[in-house]
DNA sequence: AATGAATGAGAATTCATTCAT
DNA sequence: AATGAATGAATTCTCATTCAT
């Protein structure tokens, strides 16, 4: 009774969806199984501990954020601003449909204590987003108040999905994402005539 | 043997702090018992589950943010200004030493899809929370702005300690609540002389 | 449902038996809890892990014999050939109807490359018993020489036992013991006369 | 990827090298495999079951034994005393270099409750083990006593490899064996001048 | 012959909860 | 009130075995 050849990318989307919606401590290996069409016992072949499939799913994530996402940052193709409204449509998409945004806040907050191991991809992920913005706000500010600037807005962005999911209010996001864009638009016109 | 009739209150706070480091599934019973100098069995005298006790240290610690901290929005002792400078001391030394602050999207996030009768008692806190800021605000700002307002100032704080917490960098709370601060100052002089 | 209060005594002693027949990897925590009357979880209240529970089990069997058996070695009440005699009687007795004098051997051979603790009780166990006959061959040998005789000894005894139990030859044992008590006799003769 | 045909003779000395370093139950199927550079499912192309091949192995160790060790005990061309010599230097080498002669002990202690078909096979080789001495002794002894100063050397040999493996000492196997080849001496000059 | 996917039973262990004392 | 024994369901993980390709 074989046969159905589960590639790893489904499986790492399949698992990544239950650990989405219950964390990682609520997510047992029989769930994890189960969304994959799989009994309890064969997951493990494709992974050696739920611990390792976490991590792997966490470090796809990562990676698909820094070449899709991120990426839009550094592309010479555009102006400034119409990158930093590309990003912030996107993180819109990906906060509000595809609800995947906060799932890097979610299990470092539940994990940081028991499974360190997951903090690095975690901080990692920051860092990444965290540079990307700086880039932009490099067009507009110093290399000092740039950086404060781009951790000023991810700080915002994911306090607004967090509200976002506890209040229930789909406001917060579009609201925060539009505050940012137009104090961009002002910094580039303090620029130009200081 | 001292039996130090364990009354509710240093129970609710000796198990808040359990649940403070190992979040609501990462907490034993036993842990629990053991924090308050009992064995396993006996604290099913005061209470009926593991549950119950974490929806009381709920509603208590949001009961004490109300009549402790965001009481201070009501003082008509203090001009504005004052009050929110208050507020902003108080939400530093409570994020950042009692780290406490972060427990409710803490306990929110892991729990919601799991123990949605601990979300009712979040959304308390977060719009009192709201409420009080909302308040000061409209000293400075229409209803409709100054609720907009508060939403963006309590997202901001809570983005702020989660990075904090997240990336282990301690000036993002300070950051965040002076620019807020100095904000606030904008919006008095502001309406002063419009 | 609770009360039994079961001893750690009897509970060592029906977990040694179960151990005894199934040996170390053979006998699951299910056996050992059914040994004892309880189900599965239970027996997580006496012992931290059956590890811990085999480490026990094989410690306070060595005691026993330290105490019980060995002894005798030392019983200044008795001339050196009747000490003797009472080991041989009592090494036989065990051998033969508690099927317990090969667990150690059993024991150590199975877990000697997975669980190394086991075999520092083990060691002791021997060299116990290796320690309380050189003393009695002390009376007739040199030192060296009554060590080499005790080390031989055991080392029949054991071989004797072994093969009794893998084929099935009741004589075995007998006839060793034999041996060993009138060899030092001839032993006591030779010095006497030398 | 290399193809060695794998013929059935390194299949079972693969399998043995395993067996004898992990024991019966400690062994599995994929360290089998492993051995034998296949991937666990195609052992089965081999075997039955993991229970066979163990069969497998003891049979053709046992026959190994029989026709290059124990022959020895029959070849005319030597006189009695030098093929003992022998068969003690071949039981030396097995014993401490190939770490292969307690096998049987090791196996047989560790399944008899569980896999007693292992144990008929492990009964012939140490009945063939003893006839093989037994015939030696012949030389020297009556039938009766010949039998049992060969039953009692194997339990002697099989005794001192067991100390010696708990015990990490090297000394007991020389030592017995040397004392083997000296009680023979003795008993080949009590039979010239009676 | 060899593989790799899948199975399903069973392993050790944890844990919230109950209850007689 | 407090205890400690017991439960039983759930959890992570292992493993011998099967079978389509």
């Amino acid at each position: 009774m074989a046969k159905p050849k589960l590639d790893r990318k489904t499986l790492l989307k399949n698992s990544l969806s239950v650990f989405k919606s219950r964390g990682y401590h609520g997510t047992s290996v029989n769930d994890l199984a189960a969304a994959n069409g799989l009994l309890k016992g064969s997951i493990y072949h494709y992974f050696d501990s739920k611990k390792s499939l976490m991590l792997e799913v966490l470090i796809a994530l990562k990676e698909h954020y820094v070449a899709k996402v991120f990426a839009k940052s550094y592309d010479e193709q555009l102006p400034p601003y119409e990158r930093l409204r590309e990003l912030a449509v996107r993180a819109e998409e990906i906060f509000t449909f595809e609800e995947t945004g906060d799932f890097f806040v979610n299990i470092g907050l539940e994990t940081m204590n028991t499974n360190p191991e997951f903090l690095a991809v975690i901080k990692e992920f920051f860092r990444d987003w965290i540079g990307s913005l700086q880039d932009l706000y490099l067009h507009v500010l110093g290399r000092e108040e740039a950086l404060m600037q781009a951790e000023r807005v991810v700080a915002e962005l994911e306090g607004s999905v967090i509200m976002m999911k506890l209040l229930g209010d789909v406001g917060y996001l579009k609201r925060t994402s539009t505050r940012v864009l137009n104090e961009y638009k002002e910094l580039e016109k303090l620029k130009l005539k200081p």
